[in-house]
RNA sequence: CGGGGCGUAGCGCAGUCCGGCAGCGCGCCUGCUUUGGGGGCAGGAUGUCGCAGGUUCAAAUCCUGCCGCCCCGACCA
């Protein structure tokens, strides 16, 4: 037996195995600007599931996508006040072009509230052009101090959704239907049980009247932002006159909405099913779905390689992704390692006996040997990667209840946040909030909430309890008439 | 930006203290043999020792300056 590559352990060094995981499963590889990455053709793949799915619950809702452009004068992000203080610090600005220097510097976007606002006051006359629903895939750059692969990096890739509505009902609708969006690819595609709700002011998106958040808890008890839909009120309205004569003949300034998902959800996805193997990809998000490794000598190679193609080919005409490993210098015993690695959901083990047995050996990512008929296996497999997927969501759901703890006091909140997430009462009070974060390093990460019109509900009878208590750092009357959940965070 | 660490083959590192042939493991290439959980044997290729300057007969090693990366903090999707 050979020496055994890995990743580093999750128990000896849980960050340390994801960088281990995403560079020996090829996802991902670092570029030569600090904080930017390369995303591999394995990693992409997977991004491309993500956008396929979600691209199509966008244009169910009734999203257009557009673009708009990279580069943003300076002066569109200085007219939202709370925008400007929260971007101006990770900016990156282009001063210089063409040889000369710019009359104006143009900021890279940090984000496209801005700049389509801008557009909508030119193009919204009428109550007839709202609402407008549009959605963009794009990057965009935010030059962060500390970074990490997909989680924070200079540049990412995500999706950004802008609308703009005649009424504050129809825009918060939009805000809580979105979130509900997020909420169902992030359960019946990404398999993460994430709970949805609202962040605090002190967290809250700058520019926004409230942000709504899903926040999911990764296998080390942190928890990780995994999307977001803010409720902009006319605040972008009113910084760039976004305005339009309604049926009651006024003039009045539109109500807007934004949200999105970036691919730290790829972070997520890895950090909540991954374990001391490698990766393990959800099933309906799996570039490779079931990986064949044929096993042969000389005399059986021929038959056996057959007998894969051909079941590639039924399990193809099934709708599977599959891939056949024919690759002639690695031992299977390697190709099972390699494939646990890059966390392909089933493997099929197919060799001269099990040719002679019309069978195959079968294996989920996360589960024991099983051998199974030949023509079989076009029905059977796909019954067992939804089953699959159901596993995943319930193990991970299993995981954040077991590290999740109702508290009372202070000394059981530290307890608590050090592995996993206090739901807590709290103030309301940002210093307070500031406090907590410098005494415990976790921050509220989500008001849990409900929208029951849009899907948005939670896993857990303890997260829907409405209560009254106090403080668990100050004493004081609790805000928000529920528990918050704190946690530290990604 | 503050504190610490590190730059030597594609990757991980030894060598630096005490100047004297540029090394090891993995990977890679060729051939043979193997293949049901990371095979074996034989042969082979690969270096701006981070960069620049200085000391010296001689510098990966000593001196000076610079650059980059990583980790820990403060800031963040």
């Amino acid at each position: 037996m050979a020496k055994v590559k890995g990743p580093t352990p999750q128990s000896q060094d849980f960050s340390q195995w994801y960088l281990d995981t995403i560079q020996l499963a090829e996802l991902a590889d670092y570029a030569p600007v600090r904080g930017t990455i390369v995303v591999r053709p394995y990693g992409y793949a997977l991004w491309e599931h993500i956008q396929r799915v979600l691209d199509g619950m966008f244009k169910a809702t009734g999203h257009q996508n557009a673009y708009f452009p990279l580069f943003i004068p300076m002066s569109f992000l200085q007219k939202e006040a709370e925008h400007v203080e929260g971007f101006s610090p990770e900016l990156a600005v282009v001063t210089h072009a063409g040889g000369e220097e710019l009359e104006e510097p143009l900021a890279v976007r940090p984000t496209s509230e801005t700049i389509i606002g801008y557009m909508w006051s030119r193009w919204i006359r009428s109550w007839r052009d709202l609402p407008q629903l549009l959605n963009q895939w794009n990057n965009v750059v935010r030059w962060e101090l500390r970074t990490r692969p997909f989680l924070r990096t200079s540049e990412f890739l995500w999706q950004e959704g802008h609308t703009a509505h005649a009424t504050r009902e129809e825009a918060e609708e939009e805000t809580a239907r979105m979130l509900g969006v997020y909420l169902k690819f992030a359960r019946e595609y990404a398999a993460l049980p994430v709970i949805p709700g609202k962040k605090t002011e002190r967290e809250k998106f700058a520019g926004a009247v409230y942000t709504t958040t899903l926040e999911g808890m990764m296998k080390d008890g942190r928890a990780l932002q995994s999307a977001t839909s803010h409720f902009l009120g006319q605040n972008f309205a009113r910084a760039f006159e976004i305005t339009f004569q309604d049926k009651d003949l006024k003039e009045k300034h539109v109500w807007t909405t934004s949200w999105g998902l970036s691919w730290r959800i790829i972070g997520g996805i890895i950090m909540t099913h991954g374990d001391d193997r490698g990766l393990v990809l959800p099933p309906r998000l799996a570039p490779v779905q079931v990986v064949i490794v044929p096993i042969y000598k000389a005399e059986s190679k021929e038959r056996v390689l057959a007998a894969a193609k051909k079941l590639e080919a039924e399990l193809t005409a099934a709708g599977l992704r599959v891939h056949t490993d024919d690759r002639d210098q690695y031992t299977p015993g390697y190709k099972f390692h390699d494939w646990e690695l890059r966390g392909v959901p089933y493997r099929v083990e197919l060799g001269p006996r099990d040719v002679e047995a019309n069978a195959a050996v079968i294996k989920s990512r996360i589960g024991e040997k099983e051998t199974a008929a030949l023509p079989e296996l076009k029905d059977l497999l796909p019954a067992r990667l939804e089953a699959l997927h159901g596993e995943l969501f319930e193990r991970a759901l299993r995981f954040r209840r077991e590290r999740t703890r109702v508290v009372d006091d202070y000394e059981a909140f530290k307890e608590a946040v050090a592995e996993g997430f206090a739901l807590a009462y709290h103030c309301g009070d940002a210093a307070c909030e500031k406090a907590i974060q410098e005494e415990t390093k976790a921050t509220a990460r989500v008001i849990p909430l409900e929208f029951p019109a849009h899907g948005v509900l939670q896993d857990d009878e303890v997260l829907r309890e409405a209560g009254e208590g106090v403080c668990v750092r100050c004493g004081r009357p609790a805000a928000y008439g529920r528990r918050v959940v704190f946690a530290r965070a990604y």
